[in-house]
DNA sequence: GCTGGCACTCGCACGCGCAGAGTGCCAGGC
DNA sequence: GCCTGGCACTCTGCGCGTGCGAGTGCCAGC
């Protein structure tokens, strides 16, 4: 266990590290924190410190940063989440009102995060598993030919042509209509096969095949989570990266083009609260160097979504924690009112 | 006027600069390409090419770099668009063929495009304004509240809630659906305003209100462009720019994020074919130091979007001009058969 | 009008030495 | 037992001078 000084010694060198982008030096240390004691000693906590594998030094004689593991100690007992200031969260919530549908509340979502954190953010669609349905449409397109419109609680809208097995009337589809949507509207996703199973049983005979196809259809889109979408924004947030960072920045953006690797990245963070990966903790190369922050966002008590932002993990840990937590509130209250 | 001789020597340095990413002496030229002079008679065309301001020296007694202007005179006098060999065309065609939806087709074209041409891809997708109707779809959500859907022929699906003057029944609204859609299906969003202007006078009095409101709805959905949205990729491309990047890379990547800009440069191309703008002629300063290559696509004759990519000014013409072209005649093609 | 030759100009890589920052360790003091 | 001041040591980064090579411009000759 190290001793509540060494705690503090660490805490100080992650703290001059972000603001300077330097190695930090015992001499500095004292000058800029008043740690009470000479430079000499915390020499001796900082070689303790480096023996326990929570700072390194570039090259010998040189002076400190945090590794990974010292990131990780800092996030987990050393700093809190910064709130955002009221001033701050004023313009959050209006800037979020201005949204006049969803697209636009993701947009206005990674332009604010981005801006707020000055690094990479991004912003997963709200997922359909746990939204409700609005409303469900069928429309015929050929006598044969069946779309399907399902109209989801977060403005989502999804789309399927439905090829049927038999000609299909717009009585029957009318009737189909109108059960579906007494049976499902407003409810959760989950809730949906249940409450559809035997709704083939109510037509006549030469209808059922159809029904039976335009229900698995249904089924197929809620259940479908590979197809989600997200937004990024504030790339150009890259550039701040470091000095060396042609060979840093590459692979960050490739990982970025990839959206299966962020939806994965999001979606491994199961912690109700914010949750912070830090370097090698991220499964992908190409993001071992970044630390990703994230946390569930929804309308109602339920995270239906991720949001969160990529940046160096030489990064204000607590302030960026602030904001993105801040952001994913307000866009969840933004969501629910709509 | 320019003799031939410098005209080829134009090219050639062009060509090699492209290559070697190195400004090219006189010397390395006569021996990669067989002009059949003389070094020093290629050093006065080169001064002569200098002083016409086609080429420049990065210092004294360097090689040569071509201009903006030497660009220019390359595409539009001295090189042509290098087509796609059979393999690549069925390779284009194969990777689009498997698209799902609209948003699928986007995706895959733009991660084609920034494959084949190793460079920043831009796609538009398809524009309301030149699509025609497939169906209107209305939705009662509430006595005075109705959802209004638009599909479109390209696939696409825009959604609209109106909230009415007056409650609306049932019945009108399935009577305003069935005559507005036997009006519409299948027509350009050109002729809609027109073919319902009359449409309320078939209703009661108390329900024009209603019908007026939807149908402006309507009108307002078509023409509204200014919700275009866009998709770019292969960012990771821009890692390649050059070795003084982080100064390059920085207003690049900040003028990708904004789709206005973006929307802007792709709009500005009136040509109906492929259209280079180059460096300086770009009117975002960002972008000074790139060059755009774009050029219409749509499902009939006529373009709906545009789509294009974004790259060094130093980049090979003939080759991205010919990428682009495939690539807009088979996403056209895609488009029209779904 | 083309060519070979020649002197000239720079940029760049290399090597060197120096200053500065930072460390580790040790002996002494509280 | 822990903290402190002092000291020798080790790096890196920077500035400077030098030599090399690529490339040019110009000129005289064919």
């Amino acid at each position: 266990m190290l001793s509540e000084r060494r705690l503090q010694v660490l805490r100080a060198i992650v703290q001059d590290y972000v603001g300077t982008e330097e190695p930090v030096g015992s001499k500095a240390l004292t000058e800029r924190h008043s740690l009470g004691v000479s430079p000499a000693t915390v020499r001796n906590d900082m070689a303790a410190l480096e023996d326990e594998g929570y700072i390194a030094q570039p090259h010998t004689s040189a002076g400190r940063i945090p590794t990974d593991k010292g990131y990780r100690l800092f996030v987990d007992k050393l700093a809190g989440v910064k709130p955002m200031t009221a001033p701050e969260r004023r313009a959050i919530q209006n800037f979020l009102e201005g949204a006049v549908d969803l697209d636009d509340v993701v947009a206005r979502t990674v332009r604010l995060l981005a801006q707020l954190t000055r690094q990479v953010a991004v912003v997963q669609y709200p997922s359909l598993t746990r939204s409700t349905v609005r409303h469900v449409e069928l429309l015929s397109l050929a006598p044969a030919r069946v779309m399907l419109v399902l109209i989801t609680d977060t403005g989502r809208v999804e789309q399927r042509v439905v090829d049927c097995p038999a000609p299909f009337g717009d009585a029957s589809l009318a009737d189909l209509r109108a059960r579906l949507n007494s049976r499902v509207a407003n409810r959760r996703f989950a809730d949906v096969p249940s409450l559809v199973e035997d709704l083939p049983e109510a037509f006549e005979h030469e209808d059922r095949g159809t029904v039976s196809t335009v229900l698995s259809t249904l089924l197929e889109t809620l259940v479908e989570e590979n197809e989600e979408r997200l937004m990024i924004g504030g790339t150009a947030n890259l550039t701040r990266f470091g000095h060396d960072f042609p060979l840093t920045i590459r692979p960050v953006l490739e990982a970025l083009e990839e959206q299966v690797v962020l939806l994965k990245l999001l979606g491994e963070a199961k912690d109700p609260g914010v949750t912070v990966r830090i370097g090698h903790e991220n499964a992908h190369e190409g993001l071992n160097s970044t630390s990703v922050v994230s946390v569930g966002y929804g309308s109602g008590g339920e995270a239906v979504a991720k949001l969160g932002v990529v940046g160096p993990t030489r990064m204000d840990y607590p302030g960026t924690m602030g904001a993105v937590r801040a952001v994913a509130r307000y866009v969840g209250q933004i969501l629910a009112e709509s």
